[in-house]
DNA sequence: CGTCGTAGGTTGATGGTTCAAGTAACCCGA
DNA sequence: TCGGGTTACTTGAACCATCAACCTACGACG
């Protein structure tokens, strides 16, 4: 009987998967109503906002956020057009894109951020107690190895697959 | 303090936004290449194929899948065309239009579940303990609950916000 | 028994994501 | 040093979600 999901294996999915679709949507709305922005468009200033020198390759910011290569560069050309990042290539190796947030870029994120984080606690933190905000991260941690894994899967091995 | 986000915080928030970014492209996915369905079209044929009568009201299946009505109203139109579900209005109340799960709709739910069900386990539920799927209902429901609640305010105060 | 307001859905345009194909730079062996 | 293979990214088309406008059916009030 492997079959199917077990009662609690039922109402814990019905929730996660309600989140998975209700926060991205409230956070989208969100940003796009105060910042003109999409959620994705404010991960990837934030990032860069805390990278070293405020720049990161594609690749690397590609895989930071969980996204695929196209995605970013798609939304990469979008913001470099409204002048809040710059891309250059690499002058070591010239298949290497870096994208760099301009000073425009990190005044959007710093008038930004506020409004977003007291959103993001009002929405996923408020009534958390330590102890859930601890096993948030653990179990969401937990699934998010295995999502990983399936991709690293899926492109480490595009021919054949062997183990299963 | 109220500004940011504490170091515990900040760490189940990337977890959270991982799993909410990744989760529903990997279900996609595993659906459209096994069914050519999205996922979401496969949660309106599964509610379908368990509601009594296998048809429910445009507006509860909303409800039920967390969608607009409108985004809700293009994807069963998308389904009725392929011969999944069938559309009739209500002989009651002329407004309203209930969606109905054909045999064929039913076929392709029944052929389809076992595999989606088995990516989920192996995703989601894997390495799970029955503690920590407790957890996560409890977590995920928390969070729902004020993201509905949120939902419920915008259309029911269209006109004026006062709280802040 | 109109007509005003609202509930329930639909439609079309816009914009973001994805997928497949393409391009250019690097690396390595002969 | 030249050609095949790979890496890193870009591009264009097709698709799906969203938003605003719309339309029809009901209900209530005069």
């Amino acid at each position: 009987m492997t079959e199917w999901l077990t009662d609690d294996q039922q109402r814990a999915w019905r929730n996660l998967i309600g989140v998975a679709t209700l926060l991205p949507a409230s956070l989208d709305s969100n940003l796009r109503c105060d910042a003109d922005l999409t959620g994705f468009d404010y991960w990837i200033l934030a990032m860069l906002s805390e990278a070293p020198d405020r720049q990161l390759r594609m690749s690397a910011l590609a895989r930071q956020s969980n996204a695929s290569l196209s995605r970013l560069s798609h939304a990469v050309a979008r913001l470099e057009s409204r002048g809040y990042v710059q891309k250059a290539p690499l002058a070591d190796d010239g298949r290497v894109t870096v994208a760099r947030l301009t000073d425009g870029g990190m005044a959007k994120v710093v008038e930004t951020a506020p409004g977003h984080v007291a959103h993001v606690r009002d929405v996923v933190f408020r009534d958390l107690s330590p102890e859930q905000v601890a096993q948030l991260e653990d179990v969401c941690g937990s699934i998010l190895g295995r999502l990983t894994d399936e991709i690293s899967a899926r492109d480490g091995e595009p021919g054949q697959s062997s183990g299963r």
